[in-house]
DNA sequence: ATATCTGCCTGCTCGC
DNA sequence: TGCGAGCAGGCAGATA
C-alpha cells in the first residue's frame, strides 16, 4: 500500500509530466471517489483549472492548481497513471475510477481495485492536511520533536506511530521495518523509552524511509509508479512478510502477531518487551 | 485519553 | 475442480 516513499515517487513522477498542463475534461466512474465537493460538481469546477506545482503531505499527493488544490490519497490499492495513449488493453482498464484529460492530449487515470482511494477538491490544502503531524524526512521532526510525541502519550508504540496526527507518512510495513531497526517492541508504552531508545528509533524512521525513498517504493502487490513501473524495495524489508523466516541480524525467527487488527511482524529477540512496559 | 469495533471494497488464498 | 469463508488494511466514525 502506497506510504510516504511510494507517494514521494509518484509526486516527484506527476511533477514531471504535469506541472504546466490544463485540465480539458474529467470523468469520475465511481462517484464516492470524489471525497469533496460531489463528484458532478467536481467534473464541472475542475476543467480549466492548470497544475502548477505537485508535492506531498503525509500520504497525500497535493496537486496545486492556479486556483485550489487537487489532493490525493490512495489508501490500500490506489494508482495513479499517467498516459498519453488510450489504455483499453491494459489489465487495470476496469478499474479505472477517474480520469482527467488535458490540453496536451495526456490523461490521468486514478486506478483502484478496491475503490479506497479518494480525491478531493479544495481551495487550501489545509482542509485536507491541516491536522497531520510532522513529516519524518523534514528539518522540523527532531529527535526532541519525537521525543516530545511519544512522551505526551501512554499508547502503544505501533498505534501511536501509525497515527497520522502524531507524524505523517507511516503505514504498516514502515512501521514494522522502522521498529525493527530501532529495536523496540511494538506494544511497547511510548513513554516509557529511554533517551537512547529515541535516539535509535529517530534515526531508524529516517533510516527506513529514505532508502525506500531512493528504492522507489516497494511493490509486494499493487504500488505502482506514475508510469505503471514498479519499486524495488521489497528486496530491502527485515521483517515485513518476512514471518517464519531468519531475522537478518540474530537469526530467530520473525513473529507475526495481531495489534489492533493488524499484521504485526517482529523478531522476538531483537525486540523484547521488558516487564514494566 | 485511549482502546476497540464497524464499514468501506474486491482479489486472492486456503481448506474442504 | 469448485466454492465459500476469511484475510488484507488506511481511515472515518461510533462506541466503550
Amino acid at each position: 500500500m502506497p506510504e510516504l516513499p511510494e507517494v514521494e515517487t509518484i509526486a516527484c513522477g506527476l511533477r514531471d509530466c504535469l506541472v504546466g498542463q490544463q485540465v480539458v475534461a474529467a470523468h469520475v466512474a465511481w462517484a464516492r471517489t470524489v471525497a469533496t465537493p460531489s463528484a458532478e460538481a467536481f467534473c464541472h469546477d475542475i476543467v480549466g483549472r492548470r497544475v502548477q506545482e505537485v508535492g506531498r503531505r503525509g500520504k497525500f499527493i497535493l496537486m496545486d492548481l492556479d486556483r485550489g488544490v487537487l489532493a490525493v490519497h490512495l489508501r490500500m490499492t490506489g494508482r495513479l497513471l499517467v498516459c498519453d495513449a488510450a489504455p483499453e488493453q491494459a489489465p487495470w482498464w476496469p478499474y479505472v475510477r477517474a480520469q482527467l484529460t488535458f490540453a496536451s492530449g495526456l490523461r490521468l487515470y486514478l486506478v483502484d481495485v478496491r475503490k479506497f482511494g479518494r480525491l478531493y477538491l479544495v481551495s487550501s490544502a489545509a482542509e485536507v492536511v491541516g491536522s497531520l503531524g510532522p513529516e519524518p524526512l523534514s528539518a522540523a521532526f527532531t529527535v526532541e520533536a519525537l521525543a516530545e510525541r511519544l512522551r505526551a502519550s501512554r499508547r502503544q508504540l505501533k498505534p501511536l506511530l501509525l497515527d497520522q496526527r502524531v507524524l505523517a507518512g507511516l503505514g504498516n510495513i514502515y512501521v514494522d521495518e522502522a521498529l525493527w531497526e530501532a529495536r523496540l517492541h511494538p506494544l511497547r508504552r511510548s513513554d516509557t523509552l529511554s533517551d537512547a531508545e529515541v535516539v535509535r528509533l529517530h534515526a531508524a524512521i529516517r533510516l527506513i524511509l529514505d532508502r525506500a525513498v531512493c528504492n522507489g517504493g516497494t511493490t509486494l502487490r499493487d504500488y505502482r509508479n506514475v508510469a505503471n513501473e514498479a519499486g524495488t524495495n521489497q528486496l530491502a524489508l527485515a521483517v515485513y512478510g518476512r514471518e517464519g523466516k531468519a531475522c537478518l541480524r540474530c537469526g530467530a525467527i520473525i513473529q507475526r502477531l495481531t495489534l489492533g487488527g493488524r499484521g504485526t511482524r517482529l523478531c522476538p529477540v531483537c525486540q523484547m518487551l521488558p516487564e514494566d512496559a
